[in-house]
DNA sequence: CATGAATGAGCATTCATTCAT
DNA sequence: GATGAATGAATGCTCATTCAT
């Protein structure tokens, strides 16, 4: 077999194995599930993958969400739409992984390695993003402001709104579309452009 | 044997079960795991709870998170100190839970009725908080806003935020405590009090 | 409590047993559903009985039937009669006691104590019968017949005929009432008035 | 593996199924019993069948008898002769089974679709055999009767007889032999070749 | 006498993993 | 490479029996 479809067969597995891990958890995906989604035997995973856990660990590592490469872009745009734009690949990129990020969330509690790409790809958005806003500020265009604090309301907020309604299928809330984040995004400007989330004991004397 | 020591079993029990789904998940937290915790054996927990799951969605629904008896004298306050103790309230009501709040975002996307539970909790808790963001726009203490947005914005960051250093354990994040808290509040205030987070499209012509 | 009351609840419990265990067998009715079909509690079981098996053999062993008694009276009827007599009574004690026939078919091939049981109540019966064939056989109401082989046909036909009809409820067969015994016995009796059933071997020279 | 072994497998735990089953009842025959009479482990009963269940009902099925085939070359012999081939064959179908008739007693009573087994065999038994009766009335062979009565009392005879002789073991019965066998039908014909089973309800005016 | 909480061995079933073909 | 039969430890659950109250 060419090295080609071995890639594409790999693919095909590790997809097959976040897809149904999604609905049904890690646990209660089975090897022969997965197989039976594949049209393969359970031995030829094992030709793949040296185990379950190997199997997913790959699937989960290659798929991390990546911002870095956008935001040199993003920064020469006025902030508004520069957080609009982000927004929406922070959103986009959490729907099209919305199955891993479900998984994710459940198994890195008691899996550390999971934890950790989490934390990691969580890490890599938060910098990337301090600096953005540390950069806007020294600019001028919002105002002086706590970049973590705002860092985590901004995240915060797409986040779980997207968990909320993506995810958990609440009902009765306004669409996660680009107008909701342009109202967002205006909202927290707002406030930000003005300043003040500098804490009593970050301020200079 | 008294009522009484039969209702702290079944307590303890309960107790026990959500303490090892927290670290292990539901599918890897097993009776005897939970049988040896609470030194007793198999049987007794079958005695208690017709099975595994009864015990878990018994242990899930006593706990859920109530805001709604505090709410009348937190209205009495300014909304500065009002916002900060409800999100005092709120944080602490997820560390007190922290683990059944990962046991039940887990489980819930797989299983209907817990996704019920935590549905409905957080709605009663955005019909309340929704309530009194409308009352004080109405009372002049903060601008004209998206309720929904606002509810969200703070939700979410504290949500969020909580999760991710509390639950992940995700290294370098200032602590979650009174100050940050009222940084955080203040931050929001900034924005809310001005108003302006009215969509274009619910704008009163 | 009285020693009457005391009979009573054994008796209860017995035949609670054998009810149960004639539904869903031996295995499948456990102490619990006995003590609450009787509303009991399991300890107060074993304060009359000793354990579950004995509980079941005590239950089986005070209700076999008997034709003995039944059988001087019956002896003095012409055979014609007297047959139909003892087929009803037969029928009618298997009737009776249709849940315990079950029980007693099931469990009698594993317990040997239960198979004894069950072959000495066949033993008595068949004795009686076979004594109360050759004295009319002596007497020149029927001719002269093996009555080992007539004894089989006559308690044959009925015994598998209720099985069929009135426990495995095969549908499209007549009633098993008086008339139809008549009838049975009728046939029956064309050929053993005539006699003939004197195998080669056994005929006189 | 191949097929053939796949195939012997499969029928090797049948056959210890119901060979043990026979023994010790279905609730008392284990999977792990199964396994170790045929030297393999519990995963390769679950390999072959999706539940215990499943493997009793299997082995029941492929296994019911069939007289069927044998009758039409019984229908030319005389009729002594073709009820003691008939007889003959019943008594050694039923020999050949006589684990899986036990089975089937025990477990018919609570399981519908063993019932439904049981019953059809029996049907099909009682159709061939009612149709070559009345073949034979018309043909002047034995004289008119019932043959419902006729077919009850031929074979709850030899069932009963070969109930009680081979499977329960009561003593002190002649043995179930061809003797025997042709001793019991000539006894049977002797009434049967007079006629006379009509019962008053039947008789023509 | 009566209770029912507690026991723990035993059961049917699952499933990741191995390996001869 | 690919197969799928075989493994066996582990799991949720049952139930006859005991015994302190």
């Amino acid at each position: 077999m060419s090295e080609k479809q071995s890639i594409d067969r790999r693919q095909m597995l590790k997809e097959a194995a976040i897809h149904l891990a999604c609905r049904n958890g890690y646990d209660r995906t089975t090897i022969k599930d997965i197989a039976q989604k594949c049209d393969v035997t359970v031995g030829t995973i094992y030709h793949y993958f040296a185990s379950k856990e190997d199997l997913f660990k790959e699937a989960l590592v290659d798929r991390l969400p990546r911002l870095d490469e956008s935001l040199p872009e993003i920064s020469k745009l006025p902030i508004e739409e520069g957080l609009v734009q982000i927004a929406m690949i922070t959103v986009n990129g959490l729907r099209q992984r919305a199955e891993m990020v479900s998984v994710i969330c459940s198994e890195s509690l008691r899996n550390p390695e999971i934890l950790c790409l989490f934390v990691s790809a969580i890490n890599r958005l938060r910098e990337a993003l301090e600096k953005y806003l540390e950069d806007k500020i020294a600019a001028g265009e919002i105002g002086p402001n706590n970049v973590k604090i705002i860092f985590n309301i901004f995240f915060g907020h797409f986040f779980t709104y997207f968990f909320h309604k993506e995810r958990l299928g609440i009902q009765n809330l306004p669409p996660l579309d680009e107008q909701y984040i342009r109202d967002s995004v205006k909202t927290l400007l707002v406030g930000w452009k003005q300043g003040g989330s500098i804490s009593e004991s970050e301020k200079p004397t």
